[in-house]
DNA sequence: GCAAAAGTGTTTGGCATACACCCATGA
DNA sequence: TCATGGGTGTATGCCAAACACTTTTGC
């Protein structure tokens, strides 16, 4: 097989990132997506946002603006961590392009008005929903999302999807929703408590026809390792 | 500050890759250098094999064919995993590159006698007198080595650095080699058998002025994610 | 018989799991 | 008073951790 001709600009290898951006609201799971519009091959379709990198900017650097410019929200809020870079080179059809994927994860509480709207440039997506994305990225949010699960249960990330304050049940459920699972409610508290991670609040949460309940918040802003689940 | 000139052809991001491959000889933990020649940054300077990415190969490709041709050893009997992406802008004095950097394990049994060999090109180093290499070289080593003393606890990646057929005081020993922790015997063995990842082997190790140890392979060539440790 | 490494069992405490009912509140 | 979610305890079994001596072999 003869390889197509390409124009030069585009022989060598380019370096692009994209973001895979993850909120919780209402117990769900949102992943940020753009419109796509690049004929031929992408017309009205919907993909992760991304772009190619600044001579004199990092990968992490490019993928802070890229969400401010293209998804619209504002990353330095996020917590960003490197997920995989994406290196086939069939991968983009319109030439071969490299990229570094980040995995950014924002309370949906650290939001504004704005960046919770949608739009048909940028919006939120259930997680479940968000398929038939251009070029790799239905396989860049599987890789995400497969992440995400396997790092909740041994480190404290999930900090970083949580409000400031949250009761232990919103914190059981944010847990449910990304592992896809029902826990204990017993065995979740006593396990949870006994990790030292959380302080309780001098307040509860009232609001509901129902009993108050006890607001805790995250005692670091770390991330660190240890056995979670 | 102003950015000092550079050469148009550097101005843009160069993709490479740089290759940790480590190996266990006689207990003790080595990862292959090559000499670095670049004044005026580096002279007769150490550092990891890599080398720039061909404008249709995968990253992955080029770590293969590097490890060939500069470190003298054929990566296609290697376990290879994608280990970080490095973007700092400062990290080659010479411009700007982006390395996507690999993990690569294979035993000390799979080298052929000439790749075991140590010349002033290529060699095996033992990782705790791994220092003062060139770029930023240090920090990726570190980072391979935090993230292979994670990943042997939680999945059964060691087996990429056994041999076939082994001892359970060779497998102790090779993890207490990665983990600088000893282990207790009795405990070790029973946890490793209990997961059933060990098949042994009808014939056993003799040879030194002792008794005879039962040799074991691994059930399966597959890397899985369980609780080892 | 001795040096060297192989191989083995028990006790203890802590932790995961399974499981069901009462409490506080607002409507 | 009722509907709703908040909050709690116990019994069981498994597993991690600590710990020392006997066995087999070659010299």
């Amino acid at each position: 097989m003869q390889e197509p001709p390409r124009p030069e600009h585009l022989r060598f290898a380019v370096l692009a990132t994209d973001t895979v951006l993850i909120t919780i609201n209402n117990g769900e799971l949102l992943v940020r997506l753009v419109g796509v519009n690049r004929p031929p091959h992408f017309v009205d379709a919907k993909g992760l946002p991304g772009g190619l990198l600044h001579p004199h900017e990092t990968a992490e650097q490019a993928t802070v603006r890229h969400l401010t410019e293209k998804a619209h929200v504002d990353a330095s809020k996020a917590y960003i961590e490197q997920l995989y870079t994406f290196s086939n080179v069939d991968r983009d059809p319109r030439g071969r392009v490299v990229a570094v994927v980040y995995l950014a994860l924002i309370p949906w509480e650290k939001l504004s008005a704005i960046e919770k709207t949608d739009t048909p440039e940028s919006w939120w997506a259930p997680v479940t929903q968000a398929k038939k994305l251009a070029y790799d990225h239905d396989e860049i949010l599987a890789v995400a999302l497969a992440r995400l699960r396997s790092r909740i249960t041994y480190t404290t990330l999930i900090n970083k999807l949580m409000p400031r304050e949250f009761t232990l049940t919103e914190l059981e459920h944010a847990y449910e929703s990304i592992l896809k699972t029902d826990l204990d409610k017993r065995n979740f508290r006593k396990k949870i408590l006994k990790l030292g991670i959380l302080a309780p609040l001098p307040h509860k949460k009232s609001g509901g026809r129902f009993r108050p309940a006890q607001l805790y918040r995250f005692a670091s802003e770390k991330v660190t390792e240890i056995e979670v689940l």
